[in-house]
Parts: C-alpha cells; sequence; structure tokens
RNA sequence: UGGUCAGUAGCUCAGUCGGCAGAGCAGGUGGCUGUUAACCACCUUGUCGGGGGUUCAAGUCCCUCCUGACCAGCCA
C-alpha cells in the first residue's frame, strides 16, 4: 500500500478512505479500550490522530509502547473526527513500530528553548517550529527561481572556491591542502602559496557578484543562489559564517531598475509565503511572532519608501538626540539608525540609496555628484540591512582610479577590468542574505533557527 | 572582538539577609476514560558550569576559566 502525506488526508474535502500513514509519534493518550496516538510526518504542522482499538493484535506489544519520537507505520481508515480540535482522524487496523524512542529522547511534549535545540541540531527538525522554517524555506527556494525565471533571469553556478576576494565583503576561509604543521616557504620565510593546490591562496567565496557580473555581460540578466562564508568573528541573532544568498545582476540596469527588482522580489517572496505557506504562517502568527502575518500582507500590498542617503541623514539629524551614536552627512548609519527608519519613522520596508562613496565598495557607481555612489540598501522592520546593491563602475577610467585610490593591487583585478574595456555597459545588482528573509517570513529571532545546520564562531558541529 | 546578563534535576525555572536543595513538566506505580501539552493520587531524580579563595557555614560573597544569550562592530 502506498504511504499517504498527512497533509493530503488532512486537507481532504472528504475522508481519504484507506491509507497508510509513516511518521513519528508525538504523544499518546489512553482511553479505557484504546489509545489516542498523534503523529507528525513532516508535510505539514499538524498531527493526525490515530485512533488504536485494544483490541489490535499489535496493542499489547506495540501500540502500548509507544513512546514520544518512536517511529511507525499505521494503516487504517480514514473517517470524521468524533472528538473536537480536528476534521478527521485515522480509525487504525494495523500499527507497526520501526523504532522505540527510549525514555531519554530529548525532546519532550513541551516548549524548548532553541538554544537548548541547537545542541540537539540532529533532532530538531522533528519539532513544530523548526519543521515549518525548513518548508518555508524549501517553498521560498522554489519561489526565488520562479521568480527570476519570470523576469528572464538565468540561473547561474559561481564558483564556491575562489582566488579573488569581493574586497570589503569580508574574511575569507583558506582551503588549501598543503600541510598546515609544515608548509613549504619561500627564500624570505613566507608560505608558498605557489606550490598549494591551485598555486595561489584560494578561499571560500564571500560574495559571488565580480564573477556574476561577468555572466551578465553576455546573458543579460542573471542570478545565483549558494552558499557563501564569511570568517567574520561575528556573534548576533543577524550573522551566519555559511549563509545562502541570491545575488542577482543585470545588464543595462541603472539604479532604478535595480530598486524596482529589489522591491519586486521581496513582495514576490512575501506574497507567495502567504499564498502558498498558510498553515506554517498561522503557526509563525500564533507561536513565535503575532506580527508576522500583517507584516508580509504590508509588504506584499504597499510599496517601499524610497529615500536618499541625504535625505534620510536630515531626518536622522533631526532626532540625534534619541541615537548613541550622532549621525552627520557622511558618517555611516549604524544599526539604530536603520532600524529607526524602518521601524519606527517609516514603519515598513525603506530603500536607502546614493551613499557617501567614501562608506561603499570600490566597485560602486560615481555618480556626477562627485560625493555619492549609486548603492541602495533595503532596510527592513527587525532586521535591518535585508539588500545591499549597486549599479556597478563600468566606466574604466573611473574604475581604475578608484582602485588606485583605496590602495588595491589593480593586477589582481585585470579581468574585472577587462570587462569595461570590452564591450562594457551599464549594470547593477545586489546581494540578499536567504536567511535574512526567512527571519522576516518566519518571525524567528535568530538567524540560527532558520538554517538547519548552522556554522558560527566556535560551532560546526552536525 | 568589546560590553551586559545568565549557567541549579532529563527539560523549563524558583531559591529572600550566607544557615537542611525546591516546583512544574518528563519518568515509575495506581486510578479515571473521546482525549487534545488529557486528568487525579503517590513515588524516583542533583558534580548548584569547572577550578581556586573568604567564612564556623557558600547555590548565594570574591578571583579565574568555560559555555550560552543579548547589545555593538563586521555585513547579507
Amino acid at each position: 500500500m502506498r504511504t499517504t502525506p498527512i497533509v493530503v488526508i488532512l486537507t481532504g474535502s472528504a475522508p481519504a478512505g484507506r491509507v497508510r500513514v509513516q511518521g513519528w509519534v508525538r504523544t499518546r493518550r489512553d482511553a479505557k479500550d484504546f489509545s489516542f496516538i498523534e503523529i507528525n510526518d513532516g508535510s505539514c504542522v499538524a498531527n493526525l490522530q490515530i485512533i488504536a482499538s485494544a483490541s489490535l493484535a499489535s496493542y499489547a506489544e506495540t501500540v502500548s509502547a509507544l513512546t514520544t519520537g518512536s517511529s511507525v507505520s499505521v494503516e487504517g481508515d480514514v473517517r470524521p473526527s468524533e472528538g473536537k480540535g480536528q476534521k478527521y482522524e485515522l480509525l487504525a487496523t494495523d500499527v507497526m513500530a520501526h523504532g522505540i524512542a527510549p525514555v531519554d529522547y530529548p525532546l519532550q511534549k513541551k516548549r524548548h528553548t532553541f538554544e537548548y535545540l541547537r545542541e540537539i541540531a540532529h533532532l530538531r527538525p522533528r519539532t513544530n517550529s523548526i519543521g515549518a522554517v525548513m518548508r518555508l524555506r524549501s517553498g521560498l527556494s522554489f519561489a526565488i527561481h520562479s521568480f527570476f525565471k519570470e523576469q528572464g533571469f538565468f540561473y547561474i553556478h559561481t564558483p564556491i572556491v575562489t582566488t579573488s576576494d569581493c574586497e570589503g565583503a569580508g574574511e575569507m576561509f583558506r582551503v588549501t591542502t598543503l600541510d598546515i604543521n609544515n608548509p613549504p616557504r619561500t627564500e624570505a620565510g613566507v608560505v608558498d602559496f605557489n606550490k598549494d593546490f591551485f598555486g595561489k591562496e584560494a578561499g571560500l567565496t564571500v560574495s559571488g557578484q565580480l564573477e556574476g557580473e561577468i555572466c551578465a555581460l553576455a546573458l543579460g540578466k542573471i542570478y545565483t543562489f549558494g552558499p557563501t562564508f564569511r570568517a567574520e568573528n561575528s556573534n548576533t541573532p543577524r550573522h551566519l559564517a555559511e549563509f545562502w544568498m541570491i545575488e542577482p545582476e543585470a545588464a543595462f540596469y541603472r539604479l532604478p531598475e535595480d530598486m524596482d527588482l529589489a522591491e519586486a522580489f521581496v513582495r514576490y517572496l512575501a506574497t507567495y509565503a502567504l499564498d502558498n505557506h498558510g498553515d506554517d504562517l498561522a503557526f509563525f502568527n500564533e507561536r513565535i511572532d503575532q506580527g508576522v502575518i500583517s507584516r508580509l500582507e504590508g509588504i506584499s500590498t504597499s510599496p517601499f519608501e524610497r529615500v536618499s542617503y541625504t535625505d534620510a541623514a536630515d531626518i536622522l539629524m533631526r532626532n540625534n538626540d534619541r541615537f548613541a551614536f550622532k549621525v552627520s552627512w557622511g558618517s555611516d548609519l549604524q544599526s539604530e539608525h536603520e532600524r529607526y527608519l524602518t521601524e519606527t519613522f517609516f514603519k515598513k520596508p525603506v530603500i536607502v540609496y546614493n551613499y557617501p562613496k567614501e562608506i561603499k565598495a570600490f566597485y560602486m557607481r560615481n555618480n556626477d555628484d562627485g560625493k555619492t555612489v549609486a548603492a541602495m540598501d533595503v532596510l527592513v522592520p527587525g532586521i535591518g540591512e535585508l539588500i545591499g546593491g549597486s549599479e556597478r563602475e563600468e566606466r574604466y577610467d573611473m574604475l581604475l582610479n578608484r582602485i588606485r585610490d583605496i590602495g588595491l593591487d589593480e593586477k589582481n583585478y585585470w579581468w574585472y577590468l577587462d570587462l569595461r574595456r570590452y564591450g562594457g555597459t551599464p549594470h547593477a545588482g545586489f546581494g540578499l542574505g536567504f536567511e535574512r528573509l526567512l527571519l522576516l517570513a518566519t518571525g524567528m529571532q535568530n538567524i540560527r533557527d532558520v538554517i538547519p545546520f548552522p556554522r558560527y564562531p566556535g560551532n560546526a558541529a552536525f
């Protein structure tokens, strides 16, 4: 007999008839002549209630031995529930245990802290919260591809191992096959990376942007969606050492089109979550964050605020008395400033654009005012920076001067400069941190709980 | 990495002024029975994060180390 997912049974317009379900026991309650068994198979947040009669052949040996966490196959007939709280239930004709969980099963029938669940990452996907996160994560991953396909973007695979550092994006993890206890050295005594596997220093990518630009200047519109690594000693609820980033890049786009794309993208994903993950969102709204659905509805329906850095700085300077760090034109926006703009002043997602060039990366396009670059950040309530993007400097001389001005070695960027020499075009793109999007979509507080196996300083178990 | 707070039973936590180690849940036994984190009664469970110090006496005060969370920085 084929197995029926619990989500299919519970969302059916009529009882599903004779079925087999397979999953894990959440709880068992014994009545006089039968037991209630609630099982969850991961297909949805809801459990299926099983009625296991004491007259079953397997009752004494199997049913009465079932504990929270045990795995079972159950066959029976779906029928309308006699009790309150569920539409259907399964009257079992056979209950078979695959594995009985001993009494030291770490997940109890009660609320656990997320800190505790991180210590048992091999079992936490069986919880309602993490299960819902992972289903939504899967759904939004699919939606990302749908959006870009609909918009005519091609999915590009940029390298994980790289020898180019996207300057300013962060510290890289080193990739090497050298013997770290006895590396080859040059006559000067420094480690000789010419003898390393790739013939030079290599690391894990901190961004696919530079390679993305290569492909955009051939295919027009592209995006990447892959793992990204930052070896920063960051200890916050918003940072991971390994995270997934979406980076679209489009030839002939300028900053306004880039902002339009970012806004349409976030709105599409919010709408997708509301339309396709209502049950999981209802769970988050009830148990995690009572504002999450209304926030997604706001994103889905109302335009983002757009404000230039200069105007944003004016707003902040008028309220300087409320900040620990006072704002003046040219200062970088601190977390408290970003959150004031999006959470207090505008109370919705805000796109800040045209930042002072001194506080932004070398590849961003200089504006004609000589002071600012065509950069933009999308700030959202509760998180701060969700997206960072820019129009790229496509003018060869301007880019070369910028590289020299800030002391980078132009030889390391020869191919990046070549793109400007051979048929360069205006182009723009941005990076969106997938886990930060999931924080927004779930209302979860810590980024370590929206990825199955989080990596952060001191932690890469599992 | 800096700042703040925390670490007590398997889990979630209380523990007052330094004076016998506690509750709920989980687990066990019995009862009840269409339950919903089932319910009722009784019972079991401790390296009070590690080390050192002060004291007649330390979960409690001091020093130190470890671990975690939050805030800040780095950014997505």
